[in-house]
DNA sequence: CTGTTAGCGCGTTCAG
DNA sequence: CTGAACGCGCTAACAG
């Protein structure tokens, strides 16, 4: 294995000069800066970054913490988008990931997950859909141990960047325009979880909607389950104009039941997936880029390790009608 | 942060002896034990991976590379299990993780594939759903420099373990299934890829059906698609008695054709995700353990580097038939 | 059975 | 602007 001592042996210069050359450090002459690259490109030098985790306390590793979802196994999908987005765009940045879920620290105290996660060299972190009740993360995000960003949470402070689109306003959008496009006066709105910040987002704006307008609004919860939000649909769709539910899942749930029931009624979702695509009619949702935003969520994190300051992100969405040949092609 | 020689003074004896605690070293005494693991607990205290990767050249670092479909989408429920699976085993053995895709070796030779691993500390790899014409990785493998679990893929040395199911039987089973409940003489086979060893070990599977039971078949590859197997089926399966896909992806596509063209054909499929769920009818299916699997994998891989020989590791699997109403609840 | 010593590969002062 | 020297936290010979 190629070390840093072999390139400065063969560039003939100091293995702190090499050092200095390849973090872009000052005070280092052009002329041996050209030695010290040719000679990198010779050996092809890969410099070994657990040695440089461990040497210095600024590493680049980072942990992408992961609500993995057991039950709905369809939300995969995002979770990986997620996952493959994050791990992309660190590569291009030189960092290093390491993944984990959340049930890997159920019954453990911050100080212990942090202690697990600085053993293991990791200044920074990402944690996707942190609900209210993570008790456990908030205490870690607080005490500022770690750079964290937070995606779909709405949590910064100077070590803390949240990352996220306007949850509310998507809402107020795509239900809006499936209202319009259908003259609704009433709907039944299938809401997410009790304590999620997504949901209470997208609750927001399901109700901004319904006063704008002077719509009828009845709420219930779907947990994001497709089969709770298809009984939901059973229980209450009948004497109402239009569906909207948190999810695609539950926008499939509640189709389902709806054709079951054999009656008619617009449904709304959100998230884009591709799942959506077998549901077998067309809806309005709105289309996230998993993927871009996990990606932003790691350039933010970069940002912050390298010393800026915490902030909220919010990212564009996109209103979209899917249907089953936008998937296929 | 605690270090292992806090420990050591802590506990009043040489951080070597604590390193042979931890690592279960022989030729200490039990007495020395009990003090060491004493003030491990007391100062609640984690060894540093990263260091010990760094010292050790037999660390427990392990990568995984996985080939992330970015087409079909719905696969990814796949791809989300193996990792699961592998990081939850990995952590249980105390070994670490780094999750790569093969688009990130894209243009890469074996050699600098090599380079980067270890300079991650790597010396172990699991590769998922490898194809022949994955030739970088296939010298990556015979090179022997890492210790290698190939999923999917029938290669084992002395470094290098495989580890999978018996598609050929399965694929046998689940289409006899279906080709005698429904008495069926002439068949439709919906291949995956070209060069895929799990679509040729399913390919035999069929052949020796339609051998052992004189059946009349039909070949075509789907590519794994399923627009590719709707259009299979469109064209052919008019005219067969049942149609037989080597996934649970094509075989919804081709029961979709069935259904536009208002033919009634059994249809089997292959892998028992849960977008079968979505089709809408019944169908017979390999049920496959992706988690379970991969967890195997990360298994055999330990005891690779533990100095274990390579070998070839085949897996249980189930047929099963799958509704609507086995997955919602 | 225990402690001493020498690195692993790199980042980082601090003299020169 | 360059290089020698030290240390990150740990493992692995080797003495004792």
């Amino acid at each position: 294995m190629v070390s840093i001592k072999d390139v400065a042996r063969h560039a003939g210069v100091a293995i702190s000069t090499v050092s200095k050359v390849l973090n872009n450090y000052p005070n280092v002459s052009e002329e041996t800066k050209r030695k010290v690259n040719r000679a990198v490109e010779e050996l092809d030098f890969v410099p070994n970054s657990v040695a440089a985790a461990l040497s210095s306390k600024q590493s680049g590793r980072m942990a992408l913490l992961l609500k993995l979802n057991t039950k709905t196994q369809a939300i995969d999908e995002i979770d990986m988008q997620y996952i493959s987005g994050a791990i992309c765009k660190a590569r291009e940045l030189g960092m290093d990931v390491v993944t984990f879920f959340y049930s890997m620290f159920e019954g453990k105290s911050a100080e212990e997950v942090a202690r697990y996660l600085l053993s293991q060299s990791i200044h920074g972190v990402i944690v996707y859909g942190m609900s209210k009740e993570d008790k456990v993360l908030h205490r870690l995000i607080e005490s500022q141990v770690f750079k964290v960003v937070a995606v779909d949470t709405p949590v910064f402070n100077r070590n803390t960047s949240s990352v996220w689109i306007d949850q509310e306003q998507a809402q107020y959008d795509v239900a809006r325009r499936t209202v319009e496009e259908n003259g609704s006066r009433s709907i039944l709105y299938i809401a997410g979880k009790k304590n999620g910040y997504v949901s209470e987002g997208r609750l927001k704006g399901i109700r901004r909607l319904a006063e704008d307008k002077g719509l009828k609004l009845m709420v219930r919860n779907g947990e994001f389950s497709e089969l709770c939000a298809r009984e939901i649909a059973f229980r209450y769709a009948k004497n109402k104009d239009a569906v909207v539910c948190a999810s695609d899942l539950m926008a499939i749930g509640a189709m389902r039941a709806l054709m079951e029931m054999d009656i008619f009624r617009p449904v709304c979702g959100f998230d884009g997936i591709t799942l959506m695509g077998y549901a077998g009619k067309q809806m309005n949702t709105v289309r996230q880029d998993f993927a871009g935003i996990s990606a932003a969520a790691v350039e933010e994190l970069y940002g912050l390790m390298e010393g800026a300051q915490g902030r909220n992100l919010v990212l564009g969405y996109r209103i979209i009608r899917m249907k089953y040949m936008d998937i296929i092609c």
